[in-house]
DNA sequence: CTCATAAACTAGCGGTGTAAGTTTTCATTC
DNA sequence: GAATGAAAACTTACACCGCTAGTTTATGAG
């Protein structure tokens, strides 16, 4: 087949299909053959649209990341405002928790990722966090969502009670712990975030309220 | 060559090298060929001692994790364990940060891990926290631990200031974050750390506290 | 001494990412 | 409107991947 009259792929829809794929079968099972075949066309065609396998990894991690909301570090006090965000992007992850470790690399170049990282970063220093403590604490919260994001705590746990009866006695309830995947790993989201955040006001009378009152149009 | 005099090959051996592979070149990189390669061997003789690859980073993954102190929990308050454990699991994933992207999946059916889980479960039940909340705490600092240790944040950020001059107003510093890359992520793990361990004892006295100075052998 | 097992090998299957070169169509410029 | 160059599909092919099957020979147990 040459060049067909309308084109069969767009960068939009190789992206599409690509996060079907990885939602539907994992990451492990992407592979540019599948996807091609998937988008009704040969391998290689593909690299018309991308350079590399990765590059396509890149887009679909980001559209990911699109759907993450940092509106409230424009709106909101920088509690709520982080609340919030933390929540969108745990949301944002878990409906696509395949490319979760791709994606948990780090922003690299990818637009969406770097405007999150900008909002964050830019509405903490807003609040009066020094500098490098809006650095701590947005990466702190993104180790926090990655790691929540990053698989199942549930379903990390076999679900085969001989394997603790035996030796871990402590965790002889753990094969239940996949019946109720959701509950487990949202709870300890939540719980981790209040904690988290609790102690962050703190930390923050602590020393931002501090150093505003002591200075002179404190 | 037929079967050697004395085995070429043990388990022991294979997992030694395949983390010193892992270590240097990725977990990308490890190939069964690579592996057997780097141990003098063809690629399939792996398997007269390993089922399938995954159960070579399986044992790999255990071999990281049995670095990691729990000991704690057996001898001091919850608090002070937590933090011990949680700092002692982060350098024995940052010592070797290439596996952390499997292992972070759940223990699974591997020793270390499981005994890692059941001591610190079972040492949160025993200090008076309800099972629920135990396994929620467990879970919220396994997130932030395998998040901080799953890429490093610095170095998720692209060495290139005239990618961010351009878009990211806020992120103007950002490409200077490599230089200081330890002190980012250890500061940003050290903070995380004390402001969730601040925000559960908080959460301590609310409830168990309360609940078990309620009892009528409180 | 016999013989099943263990531990290496070679050959090969179906799959991977991607490079190279071909063909035809589209869009632009003279 | 013709010429031309880029675009977008294709086929072929390479080097590598995990793993299976079958072969060979040394070992250790009876």
């Amino acid at each position: 087949m040459p060049r067909p009259r309308r084109p069969l792929l767009t960068r939009d829809r190789i992206v599409e299909t690509a996060l079907a794929l990885i939602d539907a079968d994992g990451l492990g099972a992407l592979s540019t053959r599948r996807l091609a075949a998937a988008l009704g066309v040969q391998g290689p065609s593909l690299y018309n649209h991308f350079a590399t396998k990765d590059e396509i990894l890149d887009a679909v991690a980001d559209t990911v990341t699109v759907a993450v909301d940092t509106s409230g570090f424009a709106s909101r006090d920088w509690l709520t405002a982080l609340r919030d965000w933390a929540w969108s992007y745990r949301r944002a992850l878990t409906a696509h928790p395949n490319i979760v470790p791709y994606l948990a690399q780090g922003p690299g170049r990818r637009p969406a990722a770097l405007a999150m990282a900008d909002a964050v970063y830019g509405g903490l220093v807003r609040a009066g966090w020094p500098p490098a403590r809006a650095t701590h604490i947005g990466a702190a919260l993104r180790y926090f969502v990655a790691g929540s994001a990053l698989g199942s705590f549930a379903r990390g746990f076999v679900e085969d009670p001989e394997l603790y009866a035996a030796h871990y006695p402590h965790l002889r309830q753990a094969h239940r712990l996949a019946e109720h995947q959701q509950s487990v790993d949202e709870g300890a989201f939540a719980l981790g975030l209040d904690a988290l955040l609790h102690g962050l006001a703190a930390e923050y009378t602590r020393t931002v309220d501090t150093v505003e009152s002591a200075r002179p149009n404190g």
